[in-house]
DNA sequence: AGACCTCTTTACATCGATGTAAACACGTGG
DNA sequence: CCACGTGTTTACATCGATGTAAAGAGGTCT
């Protein structure tokens, strides 16, 4: 089999310059129809395609961005992968997908694009990234950081309103009678993740509605899976003197569903005995039994803006401009279900 | 800011030839110590990182490998793409990430790398694709098939057996006591793909079985999700005269969740009324309440055999060579869980 | 006819890194 | 002392496409 043609081979076919073919293959305005047909047609007889390298070369380009993860096996990440994926790939857009683990030290590396000049831009999901990170970051590779609070403002943002989001889903608990509350997941101090965030919207909600925070009701875990859901729930359950939950907030749909594993093996019904809501309505969530309630991020909106944003400043690098960093707030809703009727009681 | 260093600034900087920086950063042997410690202080002091498109366009090859899945978000698939994305990383490759929603002309594009050559090799989980397409590919691009069967013997192909492992659990369901196993999402036909394959398997064990084979017990679906499992398993106990199934064989874990859900609302208890099987080990089958029994392929193995194949013959492209396509089976097992238990009665 | 436009096409340099082949340096053995 | 070998470094061409700037073609207006 021959080797691959090469622009020269369409010229030489064609009787055109090389440029008249490059011309042809990116829809320069100034070519005659007659030169089109011919190129075009020597393009198809020798099945001719561009070469990637040649062009990034030249260009500076590479039509790729890197979109970092923690884990693509964790459904939030690989629910959002997808609608990455295919909007970038509507806007002529290729995605490399790298995962970090969660580690900061790959998400350190991801900031300046893993040590490569690569992707054009990068969509970063960071978990233990610390401010000072982004700060101290060299890269002018343009970035958008999704989920996680850009303290610094130092890069462009994605996230919902955590703190909202989980306000209104422990309201919702309350609302439905119940005042032991657990949260799966949950961390209280001053860094600024997602974890921190939700559990401060929890004790907006508790302090709204005057029941008082009892701080062995928020457990941390390390993953948010489920087998630590099942395991901080067990643990929950084992508490003492009045202080079982009646109620999990769990700060994702994971954490619920090993939660609701563990309560069913304990014999304790949902919602009956304690009810359940995770977050980031993950597709399993609508089918488990029984199904869970749930924050549902507009993961759609997140998708589209971050690459709104993402390719907006990839256009704007390359004219060298230099625009402050923009914080974006897409929607969310809860999605109430049955893991969290109203207890009969009270 | 200055503009990014390259290979020249090191070199005036250290005092030495393009080339030899270019040794140094590609650990070529015959670089004196003093020489190489020189070169790499240049390259600390300005923060020299090569650029992937010079090199790519140079060597011919881009370190990239393209992973090409119906969906992102079916959890088989993002369970597989976190073993490959991880394991290709180990190997020095980055991986591109496409969707083909199933659809087969983006199958049929991917076999050609999408009109691009961008990637070295190509990891395709094909559903749609026919046999004919892949006799008729002209690309030389390395390529792995994963899943479905190769019927021509013209890629290399990794899958396990579908056969044999629609056969165990078959067999299982039957020695637990039950005699009426639907199969959700079965096929038949002479298609090879997974869901012919694991049909078959399942009529081998109803033969083994001496069990009559009843035809409107082999349900097809649209997609491998939860909703038609549902709208499937609603189907089959519509069905009158002692037709309804006492057991429900699906040929992936989304349908088995759907159908156990669709169970539950019907007021039917898995396992002691209907016992369920699904196929594929995804994480939250572990986890659903009953948990599921499935058909786990090693998926560590899969992942790892598709790179070493591919790599393999990616080596063995750069040198023209043109071996004979392989055939490889990773190991599957059954996972006995709650969802399967022997029936009371019989 | 000549000046001047606009539209089309082209020659050439360039993007950054690396393979080739040759030059150079330093020993060793005859 | 010179031929030769081993180890190290270098000049140069090259990978393929495209931006720049200028040349060519054809027409219009005076």
């Amino acid at each position: 089999m021959p080797p691959r043609p090469r622009i020269k081979d369409v010229a030489k076919r064609a009787g055109v310059s090389e440029k008249t073919v490059s011309n042809v293959i990116n829809d320069y305005q100034h070519v005659s129809d007659a030169t089109r047909r011919v190129v075009q047609e020597a393009i198809d007889a020798l099945g001719y395609r561009v070469n990637l390298a040649g062009r990034h070369l030249r260009r500076g380009r590479t039509g790729m961005i890197a979109l970092v993860v923690p884990e693509l096996d964790v459904a939030y990440f690989s629910e959002l992968a997808k609608l990455i994926v295919t909007e970038a790939e509507r806007r002529s857009y290729t995605v490399l997908v790298h995962q970090t683990g969660g580690r900061r030290d790959r998400e350190i590396a991801a900031l300046s694009g893993f040590d490569s000049d690569f992707a054009d831009g990068i969509i970063l999901s960071p978990l233990s990234l610390l401010p000072k990170d982004l700060r101290e970051r060299d890269s002018r590779l343009p970035l958008v950081l999704l989920g996680e609070r850009d303290a610094s403002g130092v890069s462009d943002h994605v996230a919902i309103d955590n703190v909202a989001a989980a306000r209104e889903a422990t309201a919702h608990l309350i609302a439905g009678g119940r005042r032991r509350i657990a949260v799966l997941g949950g961390r209280t101090g001053d860094v600024a993740g997602a974890a921190e965030l939700r559990t401060r919207g929890y004790r907006e909600a508790l302090a709204d509605a005057g029941i008082p925070y009892d701080p062995r009701l928020v457990v941390p875990v390390h993953d948010f899976l489920w087998p630590p859901g099942a395991s901080a729930t067990e643990e929950l359950l084992d508490l003492l003197d009045g202080g079982r939950p009646d109620a999990l907030f769990c700060l994702n749909d994971q954490l619920a569903l090993g939660a609701m594993r563990a309560l069913h093996e304990r014999g304790l019904r949902v919602p009956r005995d304690v009810a359940v809501a995770g977050f980031d309505d993950i597709a399993a969530s609508r089918f488990s039994v029984p199904s869970l309630t749930t924050v549902a991020p507009d993961k759609d909106a997140i998708a589209v803006t971050a690459l709104d944003l993402l390719l907006s400043r990839i256009e704007e690098a390359a004219k060298g401009g230099n625009a402050p960093a923009v914080e974006r707030t897409p929607p969310h809703r809860l999605l109430v279900r049955e893991s969290s009727a109203a207890s009969g009681a009270g």
